[in-house]
RNA sequence: GCGCGAUUAGCUCAGUGGUAGAGCGCGUCGUUGACAUCGACGAGGCCAGAAGUUCGAUCCUUCUAUCGCGCACCA
């Protein structure tokens, strides 16, 4: 036995070597694999963000994928798993602020180009640490074609999307209601917005003749209307008035209108109408221009009062400047003493809307700001972008893992809204777009003539992620994208569905004509044993490399590979972990009981396997079975509790312990040659059978394995057929 | 309000139209060679509740309860 088989198992002098013989190979890249492989298999590996070390999440999705890979490049087909970066945008935003304030600076002092290269530089050191993670998790990825979502090819694809996308109509600049981050200095999108219960005062308020409810007391300043239900008798009267109600600026005038959007139910079955601050009510405004006048904005973009627009109005000071709490309070004070209030109800439960960064506020205020129309057709014909993937998954053509999430994904699809692209923030990728008095240009480049400036804003970075396949492979050339689009699997966790994965659907489909992949698998969210998110202000986060580190790559993976379900969250403990680099340790023992007696071929003509040895090879391919059919039915929890159990149950207690007296016979008699047969039968075969699963180990065992024929590495022999 | 799940051994979870399985944990026993990061044996469950379909339901249908999640609305 080689001396290097020592016990117990050490990975750490195992892995490093065996990462760095797969990588020199070249056989990562599908243009040098050997063989004649002509069907592709390809995934795009969802770029982490560049902006942190890889985390436990990271882990399950390179294990998952990698076993994918690994899985079809044994069966010979010509696999890409192709890496990348992303530059994250807002999130990268965020983390860099906290960043700059550790250091006592601020991000909106600084200029933008400064800012920008200064990000750049932060976000390439940790795209070099992410690489180097990512190998020492094993991935088989073809590293010669990555990409980052700022590379300057790639950058060029989405300007033409998005210029596509205009000259369709279907991106457009309105100036509408967004969700404003008063501490990030942003929009954000629907989808990034957390919605939170809160109990706040409900106040009852009178308006002249009219009562009305409202939380947000502050923005009584902006209201343009007071609105009713068409059908409540008890202000049919009043529809259509102008009434007149005392404010804490003075006396005022305001007319009442009736629009369906009220629920005479609720309240008094009145509302104020505030088009700059609320989302319906400038909803409302719109449909009732001609009636009342338009948003009359008196928040600011920090969240404070600003009256500057009732200079005329002199007891307008004593609120101007005030956030919005503060001046809810000193307004419900001054609304007492003035009598205009009718009641508080002080325990309203209702939710609001919340930057799903860092929890604060939304603010609802109206900007220039670029969308994307979710249901309009494009103007030169053909569907919707919602339509495109709505059909995609109805025809079959996408299909999820697990199938639930379909609904789910038709759920959304439904009351989808249009989407915000525009982010007030310097990291992404700016804005193509020109602007020049009443004009506007869209294109990469400054239009001829003067005084054109360039929007500041940059796209949502999802925009860019969500064009992701197609842009990979169109800027990696040598043809990939006519090879390899449609990828075969889009592998993520389910929390970015719409994030991510419907926007890479539309966007696929609208830009390219094709689907950007056929199967979603969406695995679960790693959870600890208490069943509570892993995040770094708990303290309970797994840091998938030390555990790595200690316990070896190989077992990590397998405990992150079993019990976890498409869809459903998965529980990672230390204990599991540890439980399998047990099992690493014991396919490690094993091998140098095998290596210890099979050091060579056995006799061919000495072979001869009784009924029950025959039994056992029956057994050993059902297994070989079964594992091949979990892992074409994206079962990979299954494969892998199938082949510990084999490996650990079957074959090392029961077929080992049978051989073990045959062994003990001389050498060349039937008995010995025969169980040394078997013996290499069940360890060529199980071994292979566990690469994809635990590639470090079974590729170092490999290499000591006696076999005829060529040596090669395990990562390319052929899967053992069924 | 609309929608999606879950409920099986102390814990984490598989699973099947013919009255249940694994890992971890627990208990007892066992080390001169593949492996104590091990092996042998064992305890432990009216498969949430009710009704229905069926010869037969943990599995299919309906309802109920509890828990979780998503979306929308909220003056």
């Amino acid at each position: 036995m080689p001396s290097e088989f020592d016990k117990p198992y050490d990975p750490k002098s195992v892995e490093p070597e065996m990462y760095k013989k797969w990588e020199e190979s070249g056989f990562f890249n599908p243009d040098n694999s050997p063989g004649k492989r002509t069907k592709p298999f390809t995934i795009i590996m969802p770029p982490p963000n560049a902006n942190g070390s890889l985390h436990i999440g990271h882990a399950v999705f390179v294990t998952l994928q990698d076993i994918m890979i690994r899985f079809e490049r044994m069966r010979g087909k010509k696999t890409l798993w192709l890496p990348g970066a992303d530059h994250a945008g807002f999130e990268t935003q965020v983390v860099f602020d906290k960043k700059l304030e550790k250091e006592g600076r601020n991000r909106f002092k600084i200029p933008r180009e400064k800012l920008y290269r200064e990000m750049l530089n932060f976000t390439a050191e940790n795209k070099t640490v992410m690489e180097n993670q990512l190998r020492k998790l094993g991935a088989s990825c073809d590293w010669s074609r990555e990409k980052f979502t700022l590379d300057k090819d790639i950058i060029e694809i989405v300007y033409n999307t998005f210029k596509k996308l205009y000259n369709d109509g279907l991106a457009y600049r309105d100036s509408k209601i967004v969700n404003w981050c008063t501490k990030h200095q942003t929009t954000l999108s629907d989808v990034e917005i957390k919605y939170v219960e809160r109990k706040d005062p409900l106040y009852y308020i009178k308006y002249g003749p009219v009562t009305l409810a409202t939380v947000r007391l502050e923005t009584k300043f902006g209201d343009t209307a007071v609105a009713v239900n068409p059908k409540d008798k008890r202000y049919k009267d009043l529809v259509g008035k102008e009434i007149e109600i005392q404010t804490l600026l003075g006396p005022a005038k305001i007319k009442v209108i009736a629009d369906e959007m009220v629920d005479p139910k609720f309240g008094t079955g009145a509302v104020k109408v505030t088009p700059a601050h609320d989302p319906n009510d400038f909803e409302v405004w719109r449909r009732h221009k001609n009636e009342i006048p338009g948003p009359r904005p008196v928040i600011d973009q920090y969240g404070r009062i600003d009256l500057s627009g009732f200079s005329n109005r002199p007891a307008a000071q004593k609120y101007h400047g005030l956030k919005i709490l503060e001046a809810r309070k000193i307004m419900e004070e001054d609304m007492q003493k003035e009598g205009l209030m009718v009641k508080i109800d002080p325990d309203y439960m209702h939710t609001v809307a919340t930057c799903y960064k860092c929890g604060t506020i939304l603010e609802p205020r109206i900007l220039p700001q670029w969308f994307i129309a979710m249901t309009a057709k494009p103007k030169g014909g053909g569907k919707s972008l919602r339509d495109l993937a709505i059909e995609a998954v109805k025809k079959g053509e996408i299909k999820f893992m697990p199938q639930r999430m379909e609904k789910i994904f038709m759920h959304w699809m439904k009351n989808l809204r249009d989407w915000n692209i525009s982010r007030q923030i310097v990291w992404g990728i700016q804005i193509p777009a020109w602007y020049r008095s009443e004009e506007t240009y869209v294109g990469k480049d400054k239009p001829a003539g003067e005084n054109w400036t360039q929007d500041t804003d940059v796209f949502d970075t999802w925009f860019s992620s969500g064009q992701w396949p197609f842009a990979t492979l169109m800027a990696t050339g040598k043809n990939d994208f006519k090879t390899f689009y449609p990828t075969n699997v889009l592998e993520t966790g389910w929390d970015i569905l719409f994030f991510w994965v419907a926007r890479m659907i539309m966007l696929g489909k609208y830009s390219t004509g094709k689907i950007p992949f056929k199967t979603v698998y969406l695995h679960g969210l790693v959870r600890d044993k208490d069943r509570q998110k892993m995040s770094k202000s708990k303290g309970n986060v797994i840091d998938p490399l030390g555990m790595a580190e200690q316990y070896g790559t190989d077992g990590l993976r397998m405990a992150l590979v079993i019990g976890n379900l498409p869809g459903n969250d998965v529980i990672i403990s230390e204990e599991k972990i540890r439980g399998y680099r047990n099992f690493a340790n014991k396919v490690w023992n094993a091998s140098r009981f095998v290596l210890m007696h099979v050091a060579k071929a056995p006799i061919k003509n000495k072979i001869k396997y009784s009924k029950q040895k025959k039994q056992m090879l029956e057994k050993l391919k059902e297994c070989n079975k079964k594992v091949t059919k979990h892992l074409e039915e994206y079962k990979f929890h299954h494969a892998a509790d199938t082949l510990y159990h084999f490996f650990w149950h079957y074959y090392a207690d029961k077929v080992i312990e049978h051989l073990k007296k045959d062994l003990d016979s001389e050498d060349g008699t039937v008995e010995k040659e025969t169980a040394k047969a078997l013996l290499l039968k069940f360890h060529t075969t199980l071994i292979k059978l566990l690469h994809p699963f635990m590639p470090h180990i079974t590729e170092k065992i490999w290499e000591h394995i006696p076999k005829e024929g060529e040596k090669k590495l395990l990562m390319i022999e052929e899967w053992p057929k069924l």
